[in-house]
RNA sequence: GAAUCUGUAGCUCAGCUGGUAGAGCAACGCCCUUUUAAGGCGUGGGUCCUGGGUUCGAAUCCCAGCGGGUUCACCA
């Protein structure tokens, strides 16, 4: 694509700026000895003594705007923490008279996105803005992109009003760090889904359990039921998938003695999308020898509560138009009281061929692969889940839905599981781990009927996990929770592209360009090319498939909109000789 | 995959039932030494997503396609 008039402005700044002797992109550091957050929050609230140690302040940030005066400007900076105003005069940054510091490059030569390092004391503008005025700037990176701007005031009963604000979300996943430079609400979120991943793994470390790493590349998915990536290892010749899960990996190690293990994990499920799924997430998993649910509960409890405490100050969460309250003891529920709870119905005494009776009678979708643990999660999952705004446990699962937790050790046919469900969703998964290696495989079987009736999420076979669990696994508990939903809940956000970074887009459609030298080798007089590019004919295919006549007429056209005087106009003939030359 | 909305200047958007493409911000030039979305005067900048059709004439109407959003479906 041609550039704009702005980004060959800036283009044509940069060398000025080379002419000029300084270095658009200089190497050496700057030396910073100040925050925008530290001084806004500390300087007018120091007595005389103290406003001493802002007289020579050194910080460093990108321009966010100007406004140009005579000899005295505006503008403003900002920095990791901040933004902050800046006030430079003409005879102080140039005290000789030479004014061309001022008046060519800090008036001209710079823009709004160029990053600069600035010297000076703070003081408040009769307005009563805290400033920094300016005794000395140097430019620290040139920029070539003009940025949205976005610009915020009060308006009249003092709220915070956004202008031109840039939220097209294509736009701001795509250039994420465009959407960190002018959405300041951003940053914050992803300051908060750090601090929560520090939190949690804090509060782990200091229980004692050890944070490992497990596999990504796994030569049998398991842990999960989904349907992976797979790729392959050219050395060893061999399929691998993308985990979709470290548990099975997680035991292993609980198998070699360590008693608590947990490891934060990127899984990868190659699934649908929405806005609650993205083909690669983060779970942290936990292992715990000699504990059961129950046990796990009360961590779960302690730990998210703890959580929502370091992230918000309080256990209370605005997240749209709910508080949620994760100040312990949560609710409890069995999933059969849940399923009771919320449709009158008791499904606990049930058969397959009832159950699915009873999804008829519900309005829910059955088909022949669904086993009797797949219908009654659907029940839940129509009914029981999306009521759930306040975090509650669900506990005691039926066994079909759940092949690596363990036997209930009252109620036949369920497992000892629990999920967490908060504003109607999951945020985590745990279970008394089986143990057995004779009923492990048993179960694993069962997947393997149910892959065979069409369940492509069914779990595979995997004999070196049983082989494991034969040496024996102690009596242990097991979780695992999703940080993009648990973020989104803590950040009050709408979707799980806004927790992370760099959510999964589909590719970028680029059109492929052609160098000049193509064009010309099929006849194009070079002083034409350019009218091409404004026509949008990029490459040599493009125009093999034009059509002569009309783009004769275009180049013409557009000859004399371009004001190109100089430029002959092509006769019809010479044109389709060109178009006759590319098809070749 | 379905429904629905949407694609116009660097950014945010207006442009009604077809009649020479507009605003604010950003950019450029001039004025202004503390401004508050700073202001004033002036200037430049558009394949109106693409391709067809209807028409004397299409950003606008019709058809097809492409991109994107949202919701639903899928999803332990």
């Amino acid at each position: 694509m041609p550039l704009s008039d702005q980004e060959v402005r800036r283009r044509e700044e940069r060398e000025e700026l080379e002419k000029l002797g300084i270095n658009p992109y200089p190497a050496e550091p700057f030396e910073i000895n100040a925050s925008v957050e530290n001084i806004l929050q500390h300087y007018n609230s120091e007595n005389q003594t103290n406003k001493a140690k802002y007289e020579d302040v050194s910080l460093a940030g990108r321009i966010m705007s100007q406004r140009i005066m005579g000899s005295a400007s505006f503008a403003e900076i900002q920095d990791a923490t901040g933004r902050i105003q800046l006030y430079i005069q003409r005879d102080e940054i140039c005290p000789e008279e030479d004014k061309t510091l001022y008046n060519t490059v800090f008036k001209k030569l710079l823009d709004i996105g160029d990053i600069v390092g600035v010297r000076g004391y703070v003081f408040t503008t009769q307005t009563g803005e805290t400033t920094i005025h300016v005794k000395s700037f140097k430019l620290l990176t040139k920029s070539l992109r003009p940025l949205p701007i976005v610009k915020e005031a009060e308006d009249e009963e003092g709220n915070m009003v956004t202008y031109d604000a840039f939220a097209d979300p294509e736009q701001r996943y795509r250039q994420r760090y465009v959407d960190l430079i002018v959405n300041p609400q951003v940053r914050e979120t992803f300051k908060k889904r750090t601090q929560l991943v520090n939190s949690m793994r804090s509060f782990l470390t200091d229980q004692g359990y050890m944070e490992v790493e497990t596999p990504i590349l796994q030569p049998l998915y398991g842990g999960a039921a989904a349907r992976p990536f797979k790729t392959h290892h050219n050395t060893l010749d061999m399929t691998l998938y993308l985990r979709i899960a470290n548990e099975l990996y997680l035991k292993r190690l609980i198998v070699g003695g360590f008693d608590g293990v947990f490891e934060f994990a990127k899984d990868f499920r190659n699934e649908g999308m929405s806005r609650f799924h993205n083909p690669e997430f983060t779970q942290v998993e936990l292992y715990v020898a000699y504990k059961d649910y129950n046990w796990m509960m009360d961590l779960v409890e302690e730990m998210v509560e703890k959580v929502a405490i370091a992230l918000h100050g309080t256990t209370e969460v605005q997240v749209g138009k709910n508080i949620i309250n994760f100040q312990r003891p949560w609710k409890r529920f069995t999933m059969f009281e849940a399923i009771e709870h919320y449709t009158n119905i008791d499904i606990s005494e049930m058969n397959e061929q009832q159950l699915r009776e009873t999804c008829k009678k519900l309005n829910i979708k059955v088909d022949d692969s669904m086993g009797k643990g797949k219908l009654i999660d659907e029940i839940f999952g129509e009914y029981g889940e999306p009521k759930l705004i306040q975090p509650t446990f669900i506990t005691d699962y039926p066994i079909e839905m759940s092949p690596l937790a363990k036997k209930h050790r009252t109620k036949e046919g369920l497992v000892e599981r629990f999920e967490a469900i908060c504003n109607g969703k999951e945020i985590c998964n745990a279970f008394s781990e089986l143990n057995d290696p004779i009923d492990q495989r048993e179960r694993f079987e069962e997947q393997l009927t149910l892959g065979k009736r069409g369940d492509e999420e069914a779990m595979v076979l995997d004999e070196d996990f049983l082989r494991a669990l034969e040496y024996g696994m102690p009596p242990t508990a097991g979780l695992g929770i999703g940080i993009d939903r648990l973020s989104m809940i803590m950040t009050n956000s709408q979707s799980i592209q806004d927790v992370l970074f760099f959510p999964q887009m589909k590719p970028e459609v680029r059109k492929k360009e052609s160098t000049d030298e193509e064009f010309v080798s099929h006849g194009v007089r070079a002083e034409l090319v350019p009218i091409l590019h404004k026509l949008g004919i990029l490459n040599t295919e493009q125009f093999a498939k034009s059509s002569p006549s009309k783009l004769h007429n275009d180049i013409c056209g557009m000859r004399k909109k371009m004001k190109l005087k100089d430029v002959k106009n092509p006769t019809k003939e010479e044109v389709a000789e060109w178009i006759e030359k590319a098809q070749q």
